[in-house]
DNA sequence: ACACACATGTAATTGGTTACATGATTTC
DNA sequence: GAAATCATGTAACCAATTACATGTGTGT
């Protein structure tokens, strides 16, 4: 049975920690692969009720006194093997979509200073980023001696600060030549 | 009035050279924004016929005799002014999607192997795009010569080539890791 | 004769966003 | 008392993919 990429975030997000609701499950892809991976509430939440419906998950309120109404998930073992088959299979090339590169082909029609805009918040944005990325690295390795999944989020990690510095770089050559041309 | 990324593109490509039809819009997507832009026929033919209606571009049959039943389209003023204007706004943040990343971090649910095959093809197919866009950049630089749109086409094929470059090397690394952790 | 590129389109479905709606708890 | 965060959900909408459907022209 083919599922949505949502699906397979969210096994995998119980397999990494059990006992997790949809807005836990949302805080997780935010302080992790958010960089690389977007998900929202309103798919989140969907999701979770038809894979307890399937029987990968199971649902059970929480026990904490203070906050009552979370629902937390847990994997079952069908869950699980779900999660491992999906894995396993050749990874899907998403649809690559750049609206920076896309304003920044189509450059010529207009001012080069809106181009010259576009490369500025790009570079800001990917400075913003970098940081973030840095300071994760830190936190990542600090809170997480010994945890078997480490390496496999230094790895995530890694790449994606090769390639912000990579962006970084060559925004800076970019804005040169776009800098040049329109006042040099 | 907010159109879809997709018309956007469509009146770009028509900015550039009028008298496209889908089928050139198409093929014009496949070699030149492909490795940062997808678009599917299912999305060009209905688009050029909501913007016909919009006014922003007009139809034609096409004058040649042996492609007889071809459309081409061309930008009437309107439809360079909402170009004009869109470039003109803040790029948006598309949502990343990168499947191959997301089995990467997830990597420890599978067996070592799995990681491997994965970062593998994703070695094969920055190798393949480096090439394409090293070859699209001689290219593009031959037949393009004093195209006032070069250095911004440039612009994006040397963020591509950075990027896949970047991408190599650091599965390269990736790859000792991984290979090193399974049966070191 | 066959295959491939040219060429245009529609329909069903899905996947996902966004806005809306609600309310509790914590912190200042 | 106000604001922020915690927390869950639904409904309307839209963007896009995919599969389907059809037919011509060209080259081998």
């Amino acid at each position: 049975m083919q599922r949505s990429q949502t699906a397979y975030l969210v096994l995998g997000m119980l397999s990494i920690e059990p006992n997790r609701s949809g807005y836990t499950i949302r805080k997780a892809v935010e302080g992790s692969v958010n960089y690389f991976w977007g998900e929202s509430y309103g798919q989140i939440y969907p999701t979770l009720k038809r894979l307890a419906a399937q029987g990968l998950i199971v649902a059970r309120a929480s026990t904490s006194a203070t906050r009552p109404r979370r629902q937390e998930y847990s994997l079952t073992p069908a869950g699980h093997a779900c999660l491992e088959e999906w894995l396993a299979v050749p990874y899907r090339d998403d649809r690559p979509r750049n609206e920076f590169l896309l304003k920044l082909f189509f450059g010529r029609e207009a001012a080069p200073s809106v181009s010259i805009r576009h490369l500025r918040d790009f570079q800001e944005k990917n400075r913003r980023l970098l940081a973030t990325l840095v300071d994760l690295e830190t936190l990542a390795r600090k809170h997480n001696a010994g945890n078997p999944n480490l390496s496999f989020w230094m790895l995530t990690l890694t790449f994606g600060i090769a390639q912000t510095r990579s962006a970084l770089e060559w925004s800076e050559s970019a804005l040169a030549i776009l800098s040049g041309a329109n006042n040099g």
